[in-house]
DNA sequence: CCTCGAATGGCAAACGCTTGCCAGTGTGTT
DNA sequence: AACACACTGGCAAGCGTTTGCCATTCGAGG
């Protein structure tokens, strides 16, 4: 499959392919994108000649005159975080399948970035997905109203979203540490202004007082591995047996520093995690956590907006605004009964 | 010809500066990308224009004049592989901070898709960073010949490449091994088509016939988690007592094996991986593995792409063609000494 | 004073494609 | 036979920028 005289090809248009079946450009752009508004026979000589002359569309041009761009922007505030992992695999499937690109945008943690972010990516992009958005709402809905914007775990009037249902899941695993003779309680908060966070606090803190066992919010946290160490600290510290984490990356964090400071988990403290990330199976003890279905959350984020993507077109009637995916608690074994007596200080 | 679809006619074009301070469009664009081709009274009265009417400049109008997009294409062939992560994370740092966006393409490991995606891409980014490419050499080089394409883990003639130097640690690893006893000894391969697991087993095949050890290659294996089952199967009925992993996807896949069937490790048999991804550390015992410096990767290789795009622009010299990176053997708890008996047939 | 060239800004032609509108051709209906 | 109309394909006007080239201005050297 070489060319002749190995030139770089120069770039072959939309008229060469013209020229070549002998149509206008409006004819061969239609055979391409309009199915059924030429005639079969033409619109295979069309592609006959596409394949020919190895034409590709120019996808800038395309989608100067279109206003389609074909890309999908996803948000997540930090690549590095498993957690996101499942999610860009099921919203970059189901944007392949249906022939969209796929912009990742690593926000590094940082607003400012997620700021420019916000303002530049509008303009370069048929929809955005934004993730654990910081933003205030207001913003959020501005843009809403410019691009099909879809939200993911948070929840904002007039933005549709869904959202993966962790406090209901948080409840029943305060339900079951409570189960096993725990009574004083810590959730180790994440980052101030994650809405999940304080969606998931809300929740426990409602069933604790419910249950009639104390519960201490702590942190906040930043959600990374290396704030499990803190988090950790302040558990010891505040003498409770079982700890409910933001996080699996905040708990796994907690794991290490537990196991260096020679605390044993679940012996000394009780520990569950949230959203069940790559490796909250196999670190040591496996850990206690709840699975949030993230390729699911990334394949209904992404049908959410090409459905409303075509909504615009088609003038269909409007869809579900909100979505809300359940979450199984999966008990592994960094959960166990409450000793009678609370756990000894930190050993060297 | 209406405007397509039915957005909001708030767009602010160059024109709509143009008017406004009085000046050509042209004027307004050199003012904002030609610094030093207006005069510096105009520029500022153009900027203040443009802050006032909250002008954008529309990227595909844009890309379709200058060629350029602004954009780079990473391709991966598994998003879901935490050994990316470092990657994305160092080339989306590099690209951000020089003002370039990221393409992320998930293979989804299939090569149809690679195909794909090779065939496409070329026309709609300014630069491709390919990992772990399966595509033969040649389609690469021809690549490369239309566009700025950087390979990663993998060496063609005459495509730029930053590679992992993974063997020479691995030799460092078989050396250790060897010091601590064992005498049969495997390498579980990565996928067929895969350059890094060749390049791996032929570092090791060497090493292991100059150490005067007996070295078995099994598989090859898909390098995701599942396929460490089969890997760790295939370990126990080979009767080594170590095992070194193309990666440690498949290690942390062969440790649940083990667990499962009751195997110590490293009591029964030792196994050391390869890459140090996210969960190395804390799995069950921590793994002995190779740390593979992915985010300096991405680094290294969206600076040689940057470089080159703008080689290209101002006749400079030609850059580096190859970089090797080193990966340091990073020993934790996988490995010990061989016992004077090879290990127990696989117990219930 | 004249000439020359740097500095500055404008004109208009692309860039490659999509699409509203129109014209020519059949086919079915009355 | 006349008419309506669906079906095809072409024309040409953009889409919002960039950029090659030309015109003007202005200061300095001759």
């Amino acid at each position: 499959m070489r060319r002749p005289g190995n030139v770089p090809r120069d770039k072959v248009t939309i008229s060469d392919v013209a020229r070549r079946v002998g149509v206008a450009t409006s004819t061969v752009s239609r055979a391409l994108t309009r199915p059924g508004r030429v005639s079969e026979g033409l619109r295979e000589r069309v592609i006959a000649a596409v394949a020919e002359l190895g034409y590709h569309p120019n996808p800038q041009a395309r989608s100067l005159t279109s206003g389609r761009t074909g890309c999908i922007a996803l948000m997540v505030h930090d690549v590095v975080n498993p957690y996101y992992l499942g999610v860009i695999r099921g919203t970059q499937t189901q944007l392949r399948a249906r022939g969209y690109r796929h912009l990742l945008v690593d926000l590094e943690n940082s607003e400012d970035i997620e700021n420019d972010a916000l303002a530049e990516l509008p303009a370069s992009v048929d929809g955005l997905i934004a993730m654990g958005a910081h933003a205030p709402d207001e913003l959020l809905v501005d843009i809403a109203q410019r691009v099909p914007l879809i939200v993911i775990n948070r929840e904002i009037e007039g933005v549709p979203s869904v959202v993966v249902d962790t406090p209901s899941a948080l409840v029943e695993a305060l339900e079951y540490v409570v189960s096993l003779g725990h009574r004083r309680i810590a959730y180790a908060a994440g980052p101030k202004p994650s809405w999940s966070s304080r969606m998931r606090w809300a929740a426990i803190e409602a069933a604790s007082i419910r249950l009639g066992v104390e519960c201490l919010r702590l942190g906040p946290f930043a959600p990374g591995g290396q704030s499990g160490a803190a988090a950790a600290d302040a558990v010891l510290h505040s003498g409770v047996t079982a700890c409910i984490f933001f996080n699996d990356m905040l708990a796994i964090g907690a794991l290490k520093r537990f196991a260096a400071h020679g605390v044993s988990v679940p012996g000394d403290i009780s520990i569950v995690g949230c959203d069940d990330i790559f490796g909250a199976d196999f670190c040591n003890p496996p850990l206690t956590t709840i699975a949030a279905p993230t390729e699911l959350v990334g394949r209904t984020a992404t049908d959410m907006l090409l459905a409303r993507l075509h909504e615009t077109e088609h003038g269909m009637r409007p869809l579900p605004l909100r979505v809300k995916l359940p979450a199984p608690l999966v008990i592994r074994n960094s959960v166990t009964s409450a000793r009678s007596e609370p756990p000894a200080s930190p050993r060297p």
